[in-house]
DNA sequence: CAGAAAAGTGCGTCATAATGCTCTATTTGG
DNA sequence: CCAAATAGAGCATTATGACGCACTTTTCTG
């Protein structure tokens, strides 16, 4: 689980920082309110489509690239 | 499934270049050959956890950011 | 070209992600 | 401080991801 925690915190803050209730992210998102509400709560280890669902509607985007080094 | 089909290629892209097999990929990761085949065939949803895996071995990081805006 | 290595795929099992419902705990506004 | 809104969880069900095994197809290599 590498920085999971870290990129569930980036989501919180986002959503929070827009103003939007986990439950209108569900709806927004057509993600359920129970899968959002895991997945900020750490307890959950989301499928890709699931994350890129809900990311994509709080305006974030998941991009792969290489790894920068020294992570100490 | 948005830019999915990128991300898988990008994988396969990486693995190719450090010319490593889907066997040995599987073995340094962690993750079951069967599962680094259907997602490189491009006919999976993996989990975080399981594309964090493949991609930490690859020296790849996802990571969330901003949305970049116009992508038509 | 022939054999070997690597990749692709069908089938079946087990583990778990996704989800709804209900209830409790927090947080927040007035 | 109180009530309403929002968030956190237990429990159960359904869908599907992870995986091994066996076999086929494709891709290298000598």
């Amino acid at each position: 689980m590498t920085h999971f925690s870290d990129l569930v915190q980036q989501i919180k803050e986002r959503r929070e920082m827009l103003k939007i209730t986990q439950e209108h992210l569900a709806d927004l998102s057509g993600v359920g309110l129970r899968t959002i509400k895991q997945l900020e709560a750490g307890k959950a280890n989301p499928t890709y489509k699931t994350l890129q669902e809900i990311v994509d509607v709080l305006g974030l985007e998941l991009v792969l690239q290489v790894k920068k080094l020294n992570k100490i």
